[in-house]
DNA sequence: ATAGAAATAT
DNA sequence: CATATTTCTA
């Protein structure tokens, strides 16, 4: 009996608090390597268009707007939406700090004319990525995998397989990752900063090098995992669900299994993580890999609600 | 061009 | 105040 409490409650840390439906953006978009697709034989191109959709988005949801750098992907189908793309980006010109520039070379001056479709998942402002329990996860999977000594932004990124987590994202995370480990090395043993929140219930990277440097030389690497050899060791305790060992490059893009709501158990776990900007409070989670369900989200800590950035008063710009 | 560290921004 | 992003430097 209490075995199955505590697993139940070990995972609720995890599987704790889905995303509402007002949260969740049931995009189901194909990002699909066409490359993997292709060897994986899957379907080539699947009927759905983001119009389709962001259609379809729009029924379910009544009012949540798909931000267009979710939806949009590298599609050239002119399907133009005049969405509007509320990014409020008010560019620095708040000479608040003055910080030094060194380099006077101008920018190319911003034009309006440059392909807001071509830039597709790309160089859009994103709000603010929210590292949230899964995705750390994910991350110290990877991590853990490199080895330290390997894990590289760029590379961990390359593994992690999130669709709009970008470099800068992860180095980021990535030095405040390493800081975490160091000081809890330093301190000997156990000792979880109530600040530290997120890392807290992290298993620490075992220190084992393993896997050689041999990265795909170039495209096309299937990654074969077929690694029998198992380096075992890794082993850590705490709630392995079946045999997902460390997945190479993330297969399955992340997914959202929507749930019914429970009693909101609060008095432990992690505080709510959100997106930037909302106020509501849902948690994130899910954690089955391939089966039912296929929707898919970005991660990247997409979704306007409302009340994006309450600025100063920036108005002017938008000179097109 | 990328990783790491420090400075800002939210 | 913590955490994420943007600079800046090696």
């Amino acid at each position: 009996m209490s075995e199955e409490a505590k697993i139940d409650d070990a995972v609720s840390d995890w599987e704790d608090g889905l995303p509402s439906a007002d949260d969740l953006t049931p995009l189901s978009q194909c990002l699909i390597p066409l490359e993997l697709a292709s060897a994986f034989r899957i379907s080539p191109d699947p009927p759905r268009t983001a119009v389709d959709v962001t259609r379809a988005s729009r029924t379910t949801l009544s009012s949540l707007r798909v931000s267009s750098a979710a939806a949009a992907n590298f599609k050239p189908f002119a399907d133009d939406h005049a969405m509007p793309d509320a990014d409020a980006a008010d560019e620095g010109s708040d000479p608040k700090k003055t910080r030094r520039a060194n380099s006077p070379d101008d920018p190319t001056v911003d034009n309006c004319t440059d392909d807001q479709s071509t830039a597709t998942a790309k160089a859009l402002k994103r709000p603010r990525l929210v590292w949230t329990p899964q995705l750390h996860k994910r991350f110290v999977d990877v991590v853990a995998h490199l080895g330290l000594k390997n894990a590289v932004p760029k590379t961990i990124m390359q593994l992690m397989n999130v669709e709009g987590l970008t470099r800068e994202n992860v180095a980021s995370h990535l030095q405040k990752y390493r800081l975490y480990v160091k000081r809890m090395q330093g301190l000997s043993n156990e000792g979880p900063s109530p600040s530290d929140h997120l890392f807290a219930s992290t298993p620490l990277p075992t220190q084992s090098f393993n896997e050689s440097s041999s990265a795909g030389p170039s495209h096309g690497n299937g990654i074969a995992n077929g690694s029998h050899s198992s380096v075992g060791n890794n082993g850590s305790s705490a709630n392995n669900h079946m045999g997902m060992s460390i997945p190479m490059p993330y297969p399955p893009p992340p997914q959202i299994v929507p749930m019914q709501m429970m009693g909101m158990a609060h008095g432990h776990g992690y505080h709510g993580y959100e997106a930037a900007h909302s106020h509501h409070s849902h948690h994130y989670q899910q954690q089955q890999y391939g089966s039912m369900m296929q929707q898919q989200r970005d991660w990247s800590g997409n979704k306007y609600s409302n009340g994006y950035p309450q600025h100063h008063t920036t108005q002017n710009n938008s000179k097109c």
